[in-house]
DNA sequence: TGGTCATGTGACCAGTTAGTCATATTGTAG
DNA sequence: CTACAATATGACTAACTGGTCACATGACCA
């Protein structure tokens, strides 16, 4: 965690600070992001980062603590549109209002995600704390919708967390993707297509490829 | 493109070249793989490293054109075990050889699928090629199946494309990060056990992770 | 043998990296 | 104003990077 020292500094260095360093690791990942440049483009001389921080997985980690607090206090203003959504229904919110979060922050959605999702499947051990956290929230779901008999039977938890889990990453991946091209990524994702987009994922998820007796049905 | 000098060369000293560059691009990925290390690893001089290749991107090229031809022809010598499966049976029966294939040659499925499928995410335009050419496979089984009817009808091309796209994806990467752990990656691919982890994963991706009607049979 | 051309080599260059540290500046308290 | 501690600085080191090039070695032929 960063040093006290960093902590003290006025609220616009550190904001410069947080903003060089998520700029870096949205655009050249963990491995190749560099201390030279975080250090160039946030004003601060080279001396003073090794004064606020260890090293770079220091100052990452942090910025993973940022985005975590700024999610939190995000989710802590929403509420499902209903208290009795099945399970399924239920993650069809959270991950709207996951994906809305990402168009609000969609450059430290970008650097976090980069790192975690996928320089994470290459330096397990470092990042894997993390990635649990997101498999946990989604196990206890998948359980919970397996009490309520909702889940095909002849799926267990492990395969249902990975089909999630993926899901969750493709959709997230998809977003930062197409919405960092867009011009208003919030307007973007707000979109009646790219929510559509959402649903119809999220459709398939449930129902499958095949053609059965089932249909999608816009919401 | 590699060379003359480089094709000329004897098979023994091509080979060693080619397991240094696989190697180093498996564990560092395109972006920090390092010149001067292959050129350790292969036991050959710098001076000539730039006789034989243009730069890192001339030497992965090269890579790619090996697996490529190398996979063409293990899939020469598999046959569908019948020619009336549907598409989904005939994408799902892809997969497995796939996926031998990948066993059998897991270094070089590392290197090159964590450069295209992962790196390429966000150096798009360079790797875009490559991509282009597993979608377009996908494309066209895609509009079969939906000819024959057997695609749930609120399912459009594109979104099909992707939901088979993110999880040809999905599971190479769980076959190469799980196998890698494995002391005989061959072997654990063919296992009951793995192989019915692919089966079941198939069957999400056609069936749902719903309760529906439908059911999970061991083939 | 001598000559010619392809191939091989590693020292060298300019640029980058992470990290250190002696010095300079600033803030605060007496 | 003085004295002391906290903070800021950028020059410096050693290790790396991709790439070049003058030269050495080898092969082949007359």
């Amino acid at each position: 965690m960063p040093k006290q020292t960093f902590l003290n500094l006025p609220e616009e260095k550190r904001q410069a600070i947080v903003n060089a360093a998520v700029d870096e690791f949205a655009e050249h990942g963990f491995k190749s992001a560099s201390i030279n440049r975080i250090v160039a483009n946030s004003g601060i001389s080279k001396g003073s980062f090794y004064q606020y921080f260890e090293d770079k997985m220091d100052v990452f980690k942090y910025l993973v603590d940022v985005l975590t607090k700024e999610k939190m206090d995000f989710f802590k203003g929403k509420h499902p549109p209903s208290n009795k959504l099945d399970t399924f229904d239920y993650f069809r919110w959270l991950v709207k209002v996951g994906m809305e979060f990402n168009s609000a922050y969609p450059q430290m959605t970008q650097a976090v995600s980069r790192v975690l999702l996928v320089e994470g499947l290459y330096y397990g051990e470092y990042f894997a704390e993390y990635q649990k956290l997101t498999t946990d929230t989604i196990e206890s779901m998948i359980k919970q919708a397996m009490k309520r008999g909702e889940v095909d039977p002849s799926v267990d938890v492990e395969l249902a967390v990975m089909v999630m889990d993926t899901w969750t990453n493709a959709i997230t991946t998809y977003i930062l993707k197409e919405g960092m091209k867009q011009k208003d990524i919030v307007k973007w994702v707000r979109s009646a297509k790219t929510q559509e987009k959402i649903d119809k994922l999220l459709y398939v998820m449930e129902y499958g490829l095949r053609k059965t007796e089932s249909q999608f049905v816009k919401s």
